[in-house]
DNA sequence: ATCAGGTTTGACCGAATGGAAAAAATCTTG
DNA sequence: CAAGATTTTTTCCATTCGGTCAAACCTGAT
C-alpha cells in the first residue's frame, strides 16, 4: 500500500529525501546528541535543540514533527552501534584474546562516542521506557548468544568459570564508566582524557585477565 | 550573627524543628527519591513530588521552598552515604580481604539503595552541576587517600600492581551497575533480584581477585 | 525564466509548570 | 480554653514549553 502521501509529518515520508533534508537531519541529530546527552530528554527544550542546530524551532519541527522523534531517532541509531563490539566476539578465537579485544573495543567506543553512551545510560537508568523492546529483543538475544559462547570456553577449561552474562555486565560497566562518569573520573584523576583511557585499558586488562591475587610462579 | 528570623523559607529556619516538620520532610524526601531517581530533576514536576508524598503542591513548597531544594537535600545526603564503604577500607587489614569486603559493601549498597544510586548516577552523567564541589573536595580527597593505601599494598607486593584509582573506578562501575542498569540486568538475566545479586557478588569476587586466566597449580 | 515543490520564518496558542499570597484549619503551649 | 504559631488549602499568576499555521522564501528541473 502507498504510504507516501498519508498525513505523516513531512520528514517521515517514504518519498526520496532531498539533499537539504539529509544535511539538516544529520545536523539536527548531532546537535541533539549534545543537548540530550547533557540534559536528558525532559531537560532539553526544542528551542535549545534548534539553537544548537543553528535553526529556528519551527524549522527543526519541520524535519522532526515532535521532540520525541528526534530523541527516538538517536536512541535507535545507538542500540545498533552499541552492540557491535559484542557481536565481533568470535567463538573460534583464543578466549583471552577475544575478551581482551572486546574490552578494548568497548573502551574505545566510550572514548570515541561518550555522548551516545551517556544518552543510552540515562535512558536505561530511567527505566528504558523507549527501548524496552530492544532490551527484550535484540540485546537479550545477542547477550544470550555470546554468553553461551563464553560459557563454552569456561566449560572446556580454557578460562576460569564465572557467570558469563555477569562477566559481560562487568565489561559493560567498567568501560562505559569512562564515558558516563567522565566528569567524576576527570575530577578525581585530574589527568587528560588520553592518558586516562590508556591507564584504564591497562588496568582493566590486568583485572579481568589476571586479577589482583599474586600468582606463585 | 542571628540567622533565625531572616527572610529564609520557613523550612530552612535554624529554629528547632517541630515533630510535623521532621515527619513531613522525611516523607517528602523519600517520595522525591522515587520520583527524581525515575525521571531526573527536569522530568519531575512539583505536583508529582507532592502527589507521591501524599500532599498538595503548596504544602510541599511550605517545607521546601523550591523544587531544587528537595533535590539538593537528597544529593547532599547521598554523597555522605555513598562514600562510607570506601572509608571503611583499613590499611592494616589483609589487602585481598579488604578489597573483597569493599566490593561486598558497595554491592550491598546497590542492592539496598538503588534509587539513591540512580539519582547520583544521573547527576554525574549530566555533568554533576550540583555536586562539582563535593567531587573536587571530599570525594577527591577520599579516593586519593584510599588509592594511596591500595598502592602501598601493591608496592609491597601483597597484591598485583594496577592503577589503584582505576581499580576503585572498576569497583564502583561494576557494583553500581546493578542499581543503575537494573532494568537492563533484569531484562537480560530474567532472574529475580536476590539471585542476581548473589551471582553478581560471586562473579565480581572471582574477576577482581583471580581474573579469567587459568592458574597453573 | 518559470513554476511547483521544498524550506524557513514570525506570530501565535493552549496547556503545563514553578511558585506566591492569603485565608482557613489545626496544633501547641501557657 | 485562649492565643499564638504552625500547617494546609484555595486561588491565582507569570512564564515556559511543545507545537501550529500561514505566509514568505528558496531551489532545482524543465
Amino acid at each position: 500500500m502507498a504510504t507516501s502521501d498519508n498525513k505523516d509529518a513531512r520528514a517521515t515520508k517514504t518519498r526520496r529525501r532531498t539533499r537539504i533534508q539529509r544535511e539538516k537531519e544529520t545536523l539536527i541529530l548531532d546537535a541533539a546528541l549534545d543537548v540530550f546527552s547533557a540534559q536528558g530528554f525532559a531537560g532539553a527544550t526544542v528551542d535549545e535543540l534548534a539553537a544548537a542546530a543553528g535553526m529556528s524551532k519551527p524549522n527543526l519541527l519541520y524535519y522532526f514533527a515532535h521532540k520525541e522523534d528526534v530523541y527516538s531517532a538517536l536512541l535507535d541509531r545507538q542500540v545498533d552501534d552499541w552492540t557491535v563490539p559484542l557481536q565481533e566476539i568470535r567463538e573460534d578465537g583464543e578466549p583471552l584474546e577475544e575478551l581482551r579485544g572486546y574490552i578494548r573495543r568497548k573502551l574505545e567506543l566510550s572514548r570515541m562516542r561518550p555522548r551516545e553512551s551517556r544518552l543510552y545510560a540515562m535512558e536505561i537508568i530511567q527505566g528504558a521506557p523507549r527501548l524496552k523492546s530492544a532490551l527484550d529483543g535484540q540485546i537479550y538475544a545477542l547477550v544470550r548468544e555470546k554468553s553461551a559462547v563464553i560459557k563454552g570456553w569456561m566449560d572446556s577449561g580454557r578460562i576460569a568459570s564465572v557467570d558469563a552474562t555477569h562477566l559481560i555486565f562487568a565489561i559493560w560497566a567498567t568501560t562505559q564508566h569512562y564515558a558516563d562518569f567522565a566528569v567524576q573520573v576527570r575530577a578525581i584523576t585530574g589527568t587528560d582524557t588520553e592518558s586516562t583511557f590508556a591507564t584504564a585499558l591497562k588496568t582493566l586488562e590486568v583485572l579481568f585477565l589476571d586479577g589482583l591475587r599474586i600468582r606463585d610462579g
